[in-house]
DNA sequence: ATCATGACCATCC
DNA sequence: AGGATGGCCATGA
């Protein structure tokens, strides 16, 4: 997998701490190409076979919907991990995900 | 190069 | 509120 536009979403999915989510828009944003967010998407679905395991469970769309739960091991998988990093979830969806959404931009130009 | 597809997003109804 | 439509763009055949 040399397809370096993955490469940078799983960086900076691995990025995203714990207890946090953000959406495809917001790292397809910070990629440069905000109308890529569905690429986003798609490298997530990669994500299973990136070598460091990217937590696509702390990705949700921009709704804060659990639209990829579908991908998982299991659908319950996605919602389970974010009750264990301590995010609240609800009909498929993240609660206060403004207060828990991470931006992506925050840990690029953090020294800019 | 073209066609089809997709873990999206915004807009319209 | 929820369904449908268009757009945008990278990937694979």
């Amino acid at each position: 997998m040399d397809t370096n536009f993955y490469e940078q979403v799983y960086e900076i999915a691995r990025l995203i701490p714990k207890g946090r989510v953000t959406s495809y828009g917001a790292i397809a944003k910070s990629l440069g190409a905000a109308k890529s967010s569905r690429m986003v998407g798609h490298a997530m679905a990669y994500a299973g076979t990136a070598h460091p395991k990217v937590p696509a469970h702390r990705v949700v769309n921009s709704s804060g919907l659990l639209t990829g739960k579908f991908h998982f091991e299991t659908p319950e998988r996605m919602e389970e991990l974010l009750l264990e990093e301590g995010v609240e979830v609800k009909n498929d969806k993240v609660v206060n995900f403004k207060k828990v959404f991470w931006n992506p931009l925050d840990e690029i130009n953090v020294d800019e």
